[in-house]
DNA sequence: TATTAATGTCTATTTTTTAGACAATGATTT
DNA sequence: AAATCATTGTCTAAAAAATAGACATTAATA
């Protein structure tokens, strides 16, 4: 990130909880600090003057992602009182002055309190390229169920994230997002599983989900199994998004 | 408003969509402003360095309409690119340079492009005293159905707002907080028609509101009509909020 | 060819939602 | 004092949706 205060929107932070689905478990796109701890964060940035907050967001991922059409909805602010990202300002603190990097201006920024917007984006884990960012010392995807601490309030912001999910999924069919262009129903329905953490009865699932007309049925796949093979999948695309 | 821009976040605001109900109608408080044109906003504000979002909202809430304890919620943040507010600026380029107003300070204000928290309110309109803000020329509660044209995307948070209201108000269970303490089913069917803009059935909008259990019947109000007097219900406070 | 484990779908049951009906009641009229 | 009228409270019936149970199908293996 080349740093230019003067482009960017002061005391306002954008932070994305990305959710990904790997082999029956949620994701979540965690960074680990440079520094001498082992520091967490949630991929995050800022707002340039002259961008929609929405493009913001795009662009913050797709540094990280390599993607350019990403689900991704904001969910909530986060602005509780003297919210300030104390580690980050101690880094630069302790970084010596002659580092090229312009300390003075990056200490002043961060000295501010921040209120930062959530979005959370859904991502096909296979098509993502991780990518560090500055300061990143590694990105990974880590279980929803076993993050670390992380910075800030970006635990938090996480189980925000989640609930926004889980409330849209159903009323958005936005999972879809979350699996590999074709899937089976019982990949689909262990994402249900794996994002409300509880068992759904498969006969009424796929009966749910076929009465509602958005999937199409391809060729059955063999997968080695002995038994029956089942059909594939695909989100029909001439659905309308909203 | 004592204008000390050091102690605001820039670029950042709060704007209130307060929802009132009366005789059968939503109402929205809109002020006019003070100047030649029409020109009509929702309430809004700063948030001050040390402030939580949520209590700048209450503040900026507070001066309008007097009411400290509100149902306040912030339900989406409008970001587009360049979200300017012209006719503010326009204003203060007319005024005299000799007005007592540090004009320099507030035109550089309002020259940046602003990043908008959208908060939506319930209140009981009869507990509301309205208070005029600087630069209101009145303040008035308008219906829903007929607003004007307001500032900037103003509208647009309008029509947001109500759609987080509908989506709240069956399982949240906020409504209530339009009514006066005691009401009968009646009014409080009235008020869900208001807000879905549809009718409901009698029968089963009693049941189901009943089934609820988040109602206590008081005694019989007698209004003086020539049928069966109607119970009074109250919101049962032992509710637990969440 | 029999066995096994998972799949696709059907029917039965239960629950919830919606629709229809009617007695009860408070004031007014006769 | 009785009849009328509009609204209220609640009950039951019907329809729809969600849940549970059952079973034939099928791809590989024994």
């Amino acid at each position: 990130m080349e740093f230019n205060e003067e482009k960017l929107i002061p005391q306002l932070s954008i932070d994305c909880v990305v959710f990904g689905y790997k082999e029956g478990r949620i994701k979540v796109l965690v960074s680990r600090l440079n520094l001498s701890e082992d520091i967490y964060t949630l991929p995050g940035g800022f707002i340039r003057q002259e961008e929609h907050i929405d493009e913001s967001a795009h662009r913050i991922l797709e540094e990280r992602t390599g993607l350019k059409e990403v689900f991704l909805e904001q969910y909530r602010v986060f602005g509780v009182a003297n919210r300030k990202n104390d580690i980050i300002l101690d880094m630069f603190e302790k970084l010596p002055t002659e580092s090229g990097i312009n300390k003075e201006n990056w200490q002043n920024w961060f000295s501010k309190r921040f209120v930062s917007v959530g979005y959370y984006a859904l991502v096909d884990i296979n098509k993502v390229s991780l990518r560090k960012s500055e300061f990143d010392a590694e990105i990974n995807w880590l279980d929803l169920e076993s993050l670390p601490q992380m910075i800030m309030d970006h635990n938090e912001m996480v189980d925000f994230a989640l609930e926004s999910l889980r409330e849209k999924l159903d009323e958005k069919l936005i999972g879809f997002n979350l699996l590999p262009e074709t899937f089976t129903m019982r990949q689909l329905q262990e994402l249900y599983e794996a994002v409300y953490d509880r068992p759904f009865p498969r006969n009424n699932f796929q009966k749910k989900m076929l009465d509602l007309n958005v999937l199409e049925r391809l060729d059955k796949v063999y997968t080695g199994a002995a038994n029956k093979a089942p059909y594939l999948y695909r989100f029909r695309k001439d659905i309308k998004s909203s």
